[in-house]
DNA sequence: CTGAAAGCGCTTACAG
DNA sequence: CTGAAAGCGCTTACAG
């Protein structure tokens, strides 16, 4: 078994101290032209690359950062993900990731456990609602960069979009094809700031509205089935309803499915929306309308904030990242109103 | 700014020496019950845990496992890779996942990468092809697991199921049910063992049903839209075609909606069958015959192994799952078969 | 049952 | 430009 070799094999075989050799990553210019390169050129032969943890105890850094997402088993995060750690593995760090469930108020012992790991950063996903959390995170000056949501009220920076505003702009727009009797699915709100963000648009909507008392708001677990047994539920109890909006593209398409089952015609029966614009979304038949969500764009920001965040001599800024309308079919204005009313919408 | 809490101030506050710390934690029994007893209760109050890179350094161990999977935008994946981080994560260990493409030929670079970071142990999905990585890994000594083929033949032991066996199965029953003109879509083969069981296995049984010539292969990338556009060609170059097989959901899913667009009739004119049993396809219109794979225990019974080959006394066993046959209506033997034909293929 | 001391592999202030 | 030495925080063989 072939032992990793260290400093001093290097310097050993090279015949200079392991100062010189360390010195050869570390300040290049601080050596000898020729001594580098001999130096270089052993370590190469050797197969050497510092030992992690013998330098992140002398550093007192392990360029690991942490990223907390509720699940990786959702495209959006996943693809987040997938960009934020590429950008972090471009400027040295690796990423631990944590799927910690989407309740934001219950994350201090997950957390706690994966920065006494050992971690030079943290990104979270979303508001962090718990207070023993932010405390630790204070105290112990911990880099830490929130995502998916811009929340410029936060004690840390954010990169994310506006999930009020979006949502509102959806809501706008079915008021404006007529819809009044309307039902909203969102995710469960609890620890869930997005989730809240989104349900208070329809609420505060429909109350401008003045049609609060024929719209209703229901709570359910991401899912495909939740989406589709919340849609058997709006057709037994709500059968007015001319409307389902779905805080998410994967509720939508259960309420879609089941809308098929049920005989109920999409858009003539019954308009749907989603929310994410996942790559089904314009498959889906008919298409459906959705809010796009910057996921890859976010990942990269996010990774771009944070590494700010850690070398922390300036505050880091807060991004705001835009959300788009996509307006497809199964919202199209079947009868109840004219195209040139949707063109103004679009537009 | 808090300090992070050592051993020696745990013992300077206790009042015992930091090898008594030490033992408290490592070898409790080797400390007098009262001592241990104020030792956890100061360690407690200062929040005290042991530096990782120290602990990593001294015991030549860093409790960090590399995870290599295509990619994490993907359900099964990422379901799989949910299971095998809380297995490990109860046994102490954290999990480094590194997304690193769909081909297993090129590893090298990457997962040396993530080792020369400190990783205990490693699990790869799918064979590794890269004779340099092999090569490292043996040389190092480095616990590896494979997952997601069942691979008997391979010097790593293996978690998984046969691909190959589970698609000839699928091929058969469409062979039962008549069809002869049959295009498989696989994904990239090259670099992947598991798509080329796939694409394998159709051949061969093509192949021995003597109706090679009448039946195609495609290769695609996994995406809907790549499922879409092979669709379109199909209907171009291929007009007899009365199966397409897909070697996943993703891509079946492409292939359905295309065909509601160029208004085939799903399965009367034309049966489509995926792999994967995504929670989606159950929900397509229609639903979407397929293999169902065992992701979330495949994950945990992956974390089992690498555990057991990092404690490394005995020859860790493969693991060979099942995979399930599901039939649904996208290959409904609408009037080709008789109900009693399908009843004994399903049994 | 307990403590003093060595050493894991690295980096860097200090002296030359 | 280079080297000897200290020290990051931990665990454990050794001595008592």
């Amino acid at each position: 078994m072939k032992r990793r070799a260290k400093v001093s094999d290097v310097a050993n075989e090279v015949g200079v101290s392991v100062a010189t050799v360390s010195r050869t990553f570390n300040d290049p210019k601080a050596v000898r032209d020729d001594v580098r390169a001999r130096v270089l050129a052993v370590a190469r032969s050797l197969g050497y690359s510092p030992h992690p943890a013998a330098k992140a105890l002398r550093m007192q850094r392990t360029h690991i950062v942490g990223a907390v997402v509720p699940t990786l088993d959702y495209a959006i995060y996943a693809r987040m993900m997938n960009k934020f750690q590429e950008r972090m593995n471009e400027a040295g760090y690796m990423v631990f990731m944590l799927a910690a469930g989407f309740d934001n108020s219950k994350l201090y012992e997950p957390v706690h456990q994966l920065i006494s790991r050992g971690t030079d950063g943290l990104l979270v996903v979303g508001k962090i609602e718990d207070d023993l959390l932010l405390r630790f995170l204070k105290e112990r000056h911990i880099p830490t960069v929130l995502t998916y949501s811009y929340l410029p009220d936060e004690p840390f920076p954010s990169v994310g979009f506006d999930n009020y505003e979006s949502m509102r702009q959806l809501i706008e727009y079915l008021l404006l094809l007529g819809h009044r009797d309307i039902v909203m699915i969102s995710g469960i709100t609890r620890g869930n700031d997005r989730q809240r963000s989104r349900a208070g648009a329809f609420q505060d909507a429909v109350a401008k509205s003045g049609i609060a008392k024929r719209c209703h708001a229901l709570e359910r677990p991401y899912s495909l089935y939740e989406g589709a047994a919340a849609m058997r539920l709006i057709r037994s109890e709500y059968p007015k309803t001319t409307a389902v909006m779905c805080a998410s593209d994967v509720l939508a398409f259960g309420v879609l499915s089941e809308c098929k089952k049920l005989n109920i015609h999409v858009p003539n029966d019954l308009v749907i929306t989603g929310y994410d614009n996942q790559d089904f979304s314009a498959l889906l038949d008919p298409p459906l309308t959705t809010v796009d969500v910057p996921a890859g764009d976010m990942g990269t920001q996010s990774a771009e904030a944070l590494l700010a965040a850690m070398t922390g001599s300036s505050k880091v800024a807060s991004v705001k990242l835009k959300t788009n309308l996509i307006i497809r079919d199964s919202t199209a204005p079947a009868h109840a109103t004219s195209p040139a009313l949707a063109k103004d919408v679009r537009g």
